[in-house]
DNA sequence: ATAGACCTTGGAGTAACTACAGGGTCAACG
DNA sequence: CGTTGACCCTGTAGTTACTCCAAGGTCTAT
C-alpha cells in the first residue's frame, strides 16, 4: 500500500502522512524497492485512529499519549479517561470564551446606526 | 514615550509592538537621540484599538481592513459592520463545531467502564 | 565608574500542517 | 520500446500571531 492509497483510506493528505513520520507519530515503514513507503493494516489503523481524534481537537501531543497508552494493554484505562477529560475541560473553556466573545460582538453590531465613520459606535466601541 | 511605557498603556508586550512595526500594523515612530523608538498619543490609541480587537479574535487582516476604515471618517461605516458581522458569523460557526465536538466528548468519555486499556471503549470509539 | 533596568537588532521557535520545486518511478497505451 | 501522465521522493519555505533569546548599546542613579 502506497503513501497516496493510505492517504485516501484514511481521509488524510501524503504530505500530512510524511509529515507525522516526520515528527514521529507514525512509524517508518519499509520501502519498495523503487524506494516507495509501502504500508500496512497496522498503519491505517494507527493513522485512522489518529485523524479521528485529531477531528475531535486533540492536540499531537495527546495523541502521542494516547497511542503509547493503547500499546499496554494490561495497564488500566484510567490514564485514557484522564486525557478526555483534560481535553473536555479544555473544550469547556473554550466554549464559555466563545460564548462571551459572541455577546460582546452581538452589542458591538447592535450599537451600528449606518452613518460616517466618524461617528462609527463599533470602532468606539473597540478603541475603549 | 518609549516602548516599555507603551507596552504598559496598551497591555502589550515591547516584542509584540517591534512584530507590529514588522507587518506594518503600527508606524514606525520616529527615535531619539540614543536611537529609542519615541512613540506618541496616537501610537498608544492605534495599538489599543488594535488589542482590543484582537482580544475579541479579529484577524491582524481584518484589523488592518478596520484601521484603513477608520481614516476615512467621510465614508459610510457599512464596510466595517460587514466586518464585524463577518466575524460574528465565524464565531458561530466555531461556537456550533465545539459544541458539537463537546457532545462527542461527553459521549465517549460516558463510555469508560474503567478497566484495562484492551478493553477501552474510548480508544475503540476514536478508532472508528 | 559601575550596576541594573531598559533599549536595539536579528534570528529561531511555537502548532499543525500545506505548498511548492526539482527530481525519480510506475503502469498503460500505441 | 518510447512516452505520457499519475504518482512518488526529498528538502525547504510559508502559514498565524506572536514569543523568546543572544549579543550588544543606552540611560539613570549611586
Amino acid at each position: 500500500m502506497n503513501i497516496g492509497e493510505l492517504a485516501r483510506a484514511a481521509d488524510t493528505k501524503a504530505e500530512t502522512i510524511r509529515y507525522y513520520e516526520r515528527i514521529g507519530l507514525l512509524s517508518p515503514p519499509p520501502r519498495t524497492a523503487g524506494n516507495y513507503r509501502d504500508y500496512s493494516a497496522g498503519h491505517v489503523r494507527r493513522l485512522t485512529f489518529t485523524r479521528r481524534a485529531r477531528d475531535l481537537g486533540f492536540s499531537i501531543g495527546k495523541i502521542r499519549a494516547l497511542l503509547d497508552l493503547a500499546d499496554q494493554k494490561e495497564q488500566s484505562c484510567e490514564a485514557v479517561d484522564a486525557i478526555a477529560r483534560e481535553h473536555l475541560a479544555d473544550v469547556k473553556r473554550k466554549l464559555a470564551d466563545l460564548a462571551a466573545l459572541r455577546r460582546e460582538l452581538d452589542s458591538l453590531i447592535g450599537q451600528c446606526r449606518h452613518g460616517t465613520v466618524a461617528e462609527c459606535r463599533i470602532l468606539e466601541a473597540l478603541s475603549d
